[in-house]
DNA sequence: GTCTATAGTCGGATAGAC
DNA sequence: GTCTATCCGACTATAGAC
């Protein structure tokens, strides 16, 4: 492994910064100096303030996306098959259960907060966030919720329902100070994780199954 | 009605600066000119700008103390009561689905970009706004879940399935540009907030009837 | 590519007139 | 209580040496 060049360590810190104080809250000083190099560097390598942010939020996107691209070409192959619920559940469990490790994980708060932070006012960066994995993931996840509803409900319907999907997941991410004092936790690890897990993998069970039930009846 | 004072505009105007740009990135010349008075106001007024930003979290605590007061009360009521588990369920409906409308509302988009922002990185805002309410929020609502539960649940696990429920909830606030773009949508009307809320329901029910079974088994 | 120097703008706090 | 004037620090951008 070579080391991290000047440029790979500015996206990282300024994914951290913008992240927390946004656009105009960052301070390209504050990035430079953390990143170990020089403000004008910024400048040579993207350009601007602005230039690093959406190259952080490409960056963001690249990376997302080589992390679920497996996960997401198993769930296209299950949308293309007829009948098998069984299996379209399966994949719903699993991509529910990635989402909430790496909501869960520390690795990726910095990436969270950028994610978050762009959706109170969105700007050309949430337009590359979402078409670079956040669209595709919810047009693979409504599908199989779509499938297992079995043709009953519009797919507008499915796509509110893998919404609140997602939010159980996004919950432990988004209101985390929320969670943690009202958990009484100072930390989430291994058995905070598999109560959350737990917690979550049985609620979408109890959802796909009143599902099915609805498609059966 | 007497017209807004000046204070009381400096703190409306500051809730929504704040909400969007942060304690650091907000600047009280910006607010003082959209509140209609002078920087120094704020100063008059506030003592600062910090002292500013933490009236606006007591106003905001203020606010959806005086809003949920009653639910809250008639939930209290529900969890000392023995036995009534469908009184108790209809607390729970009523909590999450007032809830949702707040979420939905775009009056208090601004408070909720404000706590939102909060849970990031927690100041001393964040202790008033979580005892002020938020707390109070949970606590209730976590009981209500365990008298569903009849005691086949620890505490922890039914304050965890808490928390999944207000991010169904959540999400539709927090993740609005998402929203927006994954279902098409331009706005939230009265149609859109029929299927959210027909959707969250039906999930709610899901969840409790399947609580309530495991009970039973 | 790396670094220094500087221009020009905007930030919060404060003193003091009225 | 309201408003002006001012201080000083931090910011982005840019020109230019090396």
């Amino acid at each position: 492994m070579s080391p991290p060049s000047a440029d790979s360590r500015l996206l990282d810190v300024a994914i951290d910064h913008f992240g927390r104080l946004g656009l105009e809250g960052a301070s390209t000083r504050a990035i430079a100096r953390d990143a170990d190099t020089l403000m004008s560097s910024i400048t040579y390598h993207f350009g601007g303030k602005e230039g690093l942010y959406l190259a952080a939020a490409d960056h963001i996107a690249a990376h997302m996306h080589t992390q679920i691209a497996p996960t997401l070409e198993r769930a296209a192959q299950l949308c293309g098959d007829d009948g098998d619920i069984a299996a379209a559940r399966a994949a719903i469990h699993a991509m529910i259960g990635g989402m909430t490790m790496v909501m869960l994980h520390d690795d990726t708060a910095a990436m969270s907060r950028f994610i978050v932070r762009e959706q109170a006012d969105p700007t050309e960066a949430f337009t590359r966030l979402y078409s670079g994995v956040m669209g595709q993931m919810l047009d693979r996840l409504s599908a199989l919720v779509a499938r297992v509803a079995g043709g009953r409900m519009s797919d507008a319907d499915a796509r509110v329902l893998t919404m609140t999907l997602l939010g159980q997941v996004l919950v432990f991410r988004v209101a985390r100070a929320t969670v943690m004092t009202g958990m009484g936790w100072n930390a989430i690890g291994p058995a905070e994780t598999a109560t959350i897990i737990r917690t979550i993998t049985t609620n979408l069970d109890a959802i796909l199954d009143q599902l099915q039930a609805g498609d059966a009846a």
